[in-house]
DNA sequence: GAATACCTGAGC
DNA sequence: GCTCAGGTATTC
C-alpha cells in the first residue's frame, strides 16, 4: 500500500529514532525478503551505524557505517504491505519477517503479502539498482517532468503509475491527482494542452505534500512506524469512491480498469 | 499494453 | 469457491 507520503513518513521516523544507533543483530524468520541473501543484508549493516536514509519514490536506501569507516547500503521496498514498526506493543506474529535489534531497541519488519524486499545495493542517492526510477516526484521541476511526459501515447493514469517518468505515486494518489486536475484518467499527455500538463503536476504535488502533513493514508494494512494509521483516507475524494456523489458536482463517482489498476474518477469533472 | 508471477487475507 | 487488493518485474 504504501506510496510516496507513507514511505516519507517511515523515512522520518527512520531518521529521528535510529539514525546514529548501532545495527546490532538481525533475527530473520523469513529469508526470501532479502536480496542477494540474508548474509549479505547483515555484513552490510550488522555491527555497523545507521548514518543515512535516503527516500526517492517508494523507495528507501539506509546507509551503515562501521567503526572502521566500511560502509554498506541497504535499499527497502514495502511494495503492498510492508510495514516498519519501532518497539512495537505487540508481539511478533507470523507476518513478522525480520527483527533488527539496535542496542536494545526492536525493530520489525512486517509483510503479509512477503512482496516487500530489503536489497544491500552499490550506493545511498543513485544505485545501480535504480537506474530505472525517475526523479521523485515532490522533487521534479515542471521542465523535467513535461519533458518526460509529453509524448505519452499511454493514459494519464499510467504515465503517473510508471515509476520511470517520476517516482512515487501509486494507485490511491494517481486517482486523487488526476481528480484534483480536472483530467480523465483515460486522456493521454500527448492529448493533453502544456497547461492541463501543469495541472496534472501541480495537483500531483499537491497531493502528495498535503498527504505527507496528514501521516499518510490507511486502507488495509498501512501503520506508521508507532503502530498508528494514516488519517488522510477521509480527504479522498474519489479513490474506492464509486457508486457515491462527487462531492464537487454530485455525479456518480465511476471505476474503470486502466492497466490493470482499478481507477476512479467523476465523469463530470474529469471531462 | 496485457498477462502473469510473486503472496496472503478479506469479502462475497 | 471465487475475486480483489495500495507494487513491480518479467514475458509474450
Amino acid at each position: 500500500m504504501p506510496e510516496l507520503p507513507e514511505v516519507e513518513s517511515v523515512a522520518r521516523a527512520l531518521r529521528s529514532s535510529l539514525t546514529g544507533r548501532r545495527a546490532t543483530g538481525l533475527v530473520v524468520r523469513w529469508a526470501g525478503i532479502l536480496e542477494p541473501t540474508p548474509r549479505a543484508v547483515r555484513r552490510a549493516s550488522v555491527g555497523r551505524v545507521l548514518s543515512g536514509v535516503h527516500r526517492r519514490g517508494k523507495y528507501l536506501v539506509l546507509t551503515f557505517t562501521g567503526d572502521d569507516g566500511a560502509v554498506g547500503h541497504v535499499m527497502l521496498h514495502l511494495r503492498m504491505s510492508g510495514q516498519l514498526l519501532f518497539e512495537p506493543d505487540d508481539a511478533p506474529d507470523k507476518h513478522t519477517h525480520l527483527i533488527w535489534d539496535f542496542e536494545g531497541r526492536p525493530l520489525h519488519y512486517r509483510d503479509v503479502r512477503k512482496f516487500g524486499r530489503w536489497t544491500v545495493v552499490d550506493d545511498a542517492v543513485n544505485p545501480t539498482a535504480m537506474a530505472h526510477v525517475g526523479p521523485d516526484m515532490l522533487e521534479v521541476r515542471f521542465a523535467e517532468w513535461n519533458k518526460r511526459v509529453a509524448h505519452r501515447k499511454a493514459p494519464w493514469k499510467s504515465v503517473l503509475l510508471d515509476q520511470g517518468v517520476a517516482s512515487g505515486i501509486g494507485n490511491i494518489y494517481a486517482d486523487e491527482a488526476l481528480f484534483r486536475a480536472g483530467v480523465h484518467p483515460l486522456k493521454t499527455p500527448e492529448g493533453t494542452s502544456p497547461e492541463k500538463r501543469r495541472a496534472v503536476w501541480n495537483a500531483a504535488k499537491g497531493v502528495l505534500r498535503l498527504a505527507v502533513k496528514h501521516g499518510g493514508t490507511t486502507f488495509l494494512d498501512f501503520k506508521d512506524f508507532h503502530g498508528k494509521p494514516g488519517n488522510f483516507r477521509r480527504k479522498l475524494r474519489v479513490f474506492q469512491r464509486d457508486g457515491e456523489a462527487c462531492g464537487r458536482c454530485g455525479v456518480v463517482i465511476q471505476r474503470v480498469v486502466v492497466g490493470g489498476r482499478s481507477t476512479h474518477y467523476c465523469p463530470a469533472c474529469q471531462p
